[in-house]
DNA sequence: CCAAAAGTGTTATATTTACACCCATGC
DNA sequence: GCATGGGTGTAAATATAACACTTTTGG
């Protein structure tokens, strides 16, 4: 039936260029950790009615970019950093979302270290704030809710995938490995148990190097050993924590 | 800085109504199982460059819906089937997907029960097909990149929750559920493991029903427990198959 | 010598795997 | 009576969970 596809394709041409459109945006839930908490990096709003809100970092998706990029994009922009772990989540696209019209919005965490370097570059954007998750209780628009279930998918990665030692410095120790999973999972876990696991897991590399001027017995540091866990997902790798 | 914040608004109003609008559609991966296969349903694509591939099934967002919606829509008015299961799986955006313009899409798996209802309905769209999703090795546009993965995803979540009963009769037997896993997840499972597994889930209903008409001893056939189900995933629940 | 965190093994329990035969039905 | 799938239990191996004390460092 040809002229049903024209008819169809003419469809699809006018929707696709008129009727239908909308703006697509990126949102990204910025995890950050710092041996106590687990925080987002938020962003002082100051679009109406939201002017005494905080909101996500996001942006439009540019017409020369996939929301990959736009994502990777607002993360280099706003936080000064390259080498940061995404993950797309899910879409979020009520039709009253966004007060100036419609809006739908792809969602992404992301996983950052807070060290040093990024704490230099943060301080100067005055917009920017550090957030613990739990005391978050409101967010501009439907941020809020995104940030819940990006939180959520978050929790059950990290508990499947090594994922958690993109929260840490490059090298860090069993303890801190453990502190991280027990606040962002708000759980307690057995010290030797966590151990013997990690162990067998096989994904640590002792780089042989301890910890320095602690006033304790110094911990031997760790790395996350990337080589090893790519051999290892080949033949299915559960993280199991 | 109430002038960084009107330049700011001006420049998202903009954007959202103009420069940077895409349109936005949705692409369903239906899954369907036949006691043999694994299949998807897929549609004679009559839009060039792709007049002789098949295509999966989608549609643009309209402005009044969620993607969602648009989803559900695209499954009721495609498959004339309302019980179905839907699930977000990520979003496609290369540049030039689409060879009308930017169109970014949501991609979703859906899992139904092809029984005598769905194929009478089927049949008369003659637009429509049940393909092996061993067999696919061409789809138009990015499609077949998007089955991939809704199938990977798709593989991973059987194994977590209890979603493949929806591919099943409402009423079926434990081989069947067996053969079901093995043929979605390409391997062989104990039968007896599977069994004593799949009892101690708790999640399956004795119906006190066994098959008529088999040449052979006829099975006991159970249903999906779903309020078993829901008050067990509140305490955390783990298909482990 | 004290405070603080590092590090280390064993036992009990639960889970997973491997494996083979008799049963009920239709033809 | 035979072909077809239905149904059942046990033992070994592995993984998980619970649990307490000694060690090393800085001050």
């Amino acid at each position: 039936m040809p002229s049903d596809g024209v008819q169809n394709i003419n469809t699809w041409i006018t929707q696709i260029n008129t009727d239908f459109k909308a703006a697509v945006s990126v949102d990204c839930v910025i995890f950050g950790y710092d041996d106590e908490a687990l925080k987002i990096l938020v962003s002082k709003c100051d679009m109406p009615p939201f002017e005494h809100e905080f909101s996500l970092l996001g942006d439009i998706v540019h017409p020369d970019e996939t929301t990959d990029d736009a994502a990777k994009r607002v993360l280099i922009s706003k936080t000064g950093f390259t080498d940061v772990y995404l993950n797309q989540v899910q879409v979020f696209s009520e039709v009253k979302r966004h007060p100036l019209g419609r809006v739908i919005t792809v969602a992404y965490y992301s996983l950052i270290k807070i060290d040093q370097e990024h704490l230099v570059h943060l301080e100067k954007n005055d917009h920017l704030e550090w957030k613990n998750v739990n005391e978050l209780s409101s967010l501009a628009f439907d941020h809020l809710n995104i940030m819940q279930t990006c939180l959520k998918k978050m929790q059950i990665q990290i508990r499947e995938q090594p994922i958690g030692f993109h929260l840490l410095p490059q090298k860090f120790s069993l303890l801190q490995l453990q502190k991280l999973y027990e606040v962002i999972l708000n759980l307690e876990l057995d010290k030797r148990n966590f151990r013997r696991k990690l162990k067998s897991l096989g994904i640590l590399k002792d780089i042989g190097e301890i910890q320095e001027s602690v006033s304790h017995r110094p911990a031997r540091l760790y790395e996350f050993d990337n080589s090893a866990y790519d051999k290892k997902k080949k033949s299915g790798f559960d993280f199991g924590i």
